[in-house]
DNA sequence: ATAACATCTTGATACGTTTCAAACCCCGGT
DNA sequence: ACCGGGGTTTGAAACGTATCAAGATGTTAT
């Protein structure tokens, strides 16, 4: 198959290639009849612009990436969907790359788009990345942290205020009457878990008896909260915790899983179980889980209008950050049945 | 911010812009000494390598890009974590695109793709879309079909084999007794529902009592699956199935969460119900769920070394159609409680 | 001392596109 | 008959890089 560009199609068409050019980007500018003759030879021989030289021209390109921990996460899947429709609605492309929790691979994935030149970047790590961030932005390429606050004020950013979030999950247990509560999360050098286990901490402190014990993960899975699970099962009963507060939803339904069809723990009469994210999965897990509600598409609506912003050049007039409150929805697997 | 090339590193460092280009890619022809400068050049002006022009020069690019019709489908992101993972042991980037089953954005990426000039093509879609990618190969862009046996002999495609997954599904449920099986699906214009229904349909012709009835539907969603739910529930009792096969997890899962948790149908004492792909929650849910076992990360493994094999020049000597095994994986939503 | 050669460095060229300035053509107005 | 001018078309230049052929420098063998 010869190489078809835009040189060809000028050759086949009889015209040069700066009216064909001119066809693609301003068809306006060329007379109906050169049109027919040039839009034949594009079809005949199969002609599609080459984006690499397009972009060597323009000096940019239409390109956002969105950097995720994890794919396999639902929450990060569900504010992929709201991405890629509010990018599109700015003609904008998304790269979607996964990190799978590893640094090196984010570091990777950073530079590779840097070489793209890619418009910005939406970020969503459990790493703290923001050094990397600033170094990006002074070489023009724009960010939005999503899932995690900026710490500096000029680093834009879409997040759920995660300590209001702990708080509801640990005052929501202890209305329950619930006292020995374990927080299951970690590692604690993540800002939405250490923030998620502030506040909890926070509500827990200034109750008559609660108790809050931590049982760190390195990782926030659900196999991992099957290892919890079964960490739990282990000891003797008394020194169970009587709820737990999963820093997120794959962690709590690993956790219920393995308690319930594994030890025959119940949930939530022998253990309440709270979760975060409130994935899709949530509702329909074996116990019904009560889990924290941040917003899903929305959060993708917005972390790309941020990065919209940024992209111009104006200064920006709106705040950066963009703090959403989060939603406690209460499930089966906090609530006694109802019936 | 300046923007900063090859050259501006060649002026900071002293020396020609083809030393720098030389220190970038042969590195071993290049002196030590000037090594060391220009090395210092590229830190202090923070240059990165401008992929346009790298590309163009190149003619061709390293990224392969992934086509999934919905990524908040847990079967399609563990398939990505598969393809990420042998993509880097290739040393190619992958581009995840979400065309959100909407053939409008799977053409419209087809189209980005070909101008990106990227290496090759990973398609998972429920359309049928072989008649678009014969077009692409013979404008030199290789593809393989995942999850969707390749109709001609030279479309190379990673695949369940899904009438044998019917099979297995309905037997398995003739085998418990039940025989009035409902299955839910649809459109049967896409080849992988047709041939579950298909494989279903073939075992319960031959058994002595069982019917089929098909209940179409329009997604492959969990809202969907509740849809179905309230239909079922809306009915009289002896005219309800007393199984249901879904063509696929999400289906199954939104459907035994409204029938359960909505209308108090038990599952699987009124309706047993099992699902397909075995989705990473499909074994949390609410009644665990029995499913049909896919291979996951495997999947996406091998449809990365088709395409590797694809893009290589030499015909090709090991066949291209892989297609795997399903296996039956029963659990709680069809099997009565052990105990 | 010179030739032959290896090592390192350079400048020019090409990749496929967009865009700018200039050229062209055809008309209507003077 | 000439000029001005809009609408079309053209050719050339540039974007940032890799590579090739050739130049420069230094080293070894004769």
């Amino acid at each position: 198959m010869a190489r078809v560009g835009i040189r060809e199609v000028a050759t086949l068409a009889g015209v040069s290639v700066g009216t064909v050019s001119h066809y693609l980007n301003h068809p306006s500018r060329v007379s109906p009849e050169k049109s027919e003759r040039i839009q034949r030879a594009i079809d005949k021989l199969g002609f599609v612009r080459n984006n690499a030289a397009w972009q060597l021209r323009l000096g940019r390109s239409t390109t956002i990436a969105y950097i995720v921990p994890d794919v396999s996460n639902p929450f990060f899947a569900a504010i992929a969907e709201g991405v890629e429709q509010r990018a599109a609605a700015h003609d904008l492309s998304v790269f979607i790359a996964n990190s799978n929790r590893s640094r090196a691979r984010e570091d990777a994935y950073l530079e590779m788009f840097q070489a793209q030149r890619v418009q910005g970047l939406l970020v969503a790590s459990h790493e703290p990345i923001e050094d990397r961030l600033i170094t990006l932005r002074q070489r023009g390429v724009p960010s939005v942290l999503v899932g995690q606050r900026g710490t500096f004020a000029d680093q834009p950013s879409v997040s759920v205020d995660d300590v209001a979030g702990g708080r509801m999950a640990a005052a929501h247990l202890l209305e329950l009457g619930r006292s020995r509560i374990a927080f299951v999360g970690g590692p604690l050098g993540i800002r939405q878990v250490a923030d998620r286990l502030d506040g909890a901490g926070s509500v827990i402190g200034q109750s008559a008896e609660g108790t809050l014990e931590v049982i760190n993960v390195a990782h926030r899975t659900i196999a991992e909260g099957r290892a919890v699970a079964r960490l739990l099962a282990a000891r003797r009963p008394q020194r169970r915790p009587d709820a737990v507060f999963a820093v997120n939803d794959l962690i709590a339904l690993g956790l219920i899983q393995e308690l319930v069809l594994g030890h025959g723990i119940r949930v939530p009469e022998d253990i309440a179980v709270i979760g975060y994210d409130d994935i899709e999965f949530a509702e329909s897990s074996l116990i019904p889980l009560s889990s924290i509600r941040a917003p899903h598409e929305e959060f993708g609506h917005t972390a790309v209008d941020l990065l919209v912003d940024e992209m111009g050049e104006e200064p920006r007039d709106s705040p950066a950050q963009m703090v959403f409150q989060p939603v406690l929805v209460p499930r089966a697997s906090t609530l006694a049945a109802a019936d």
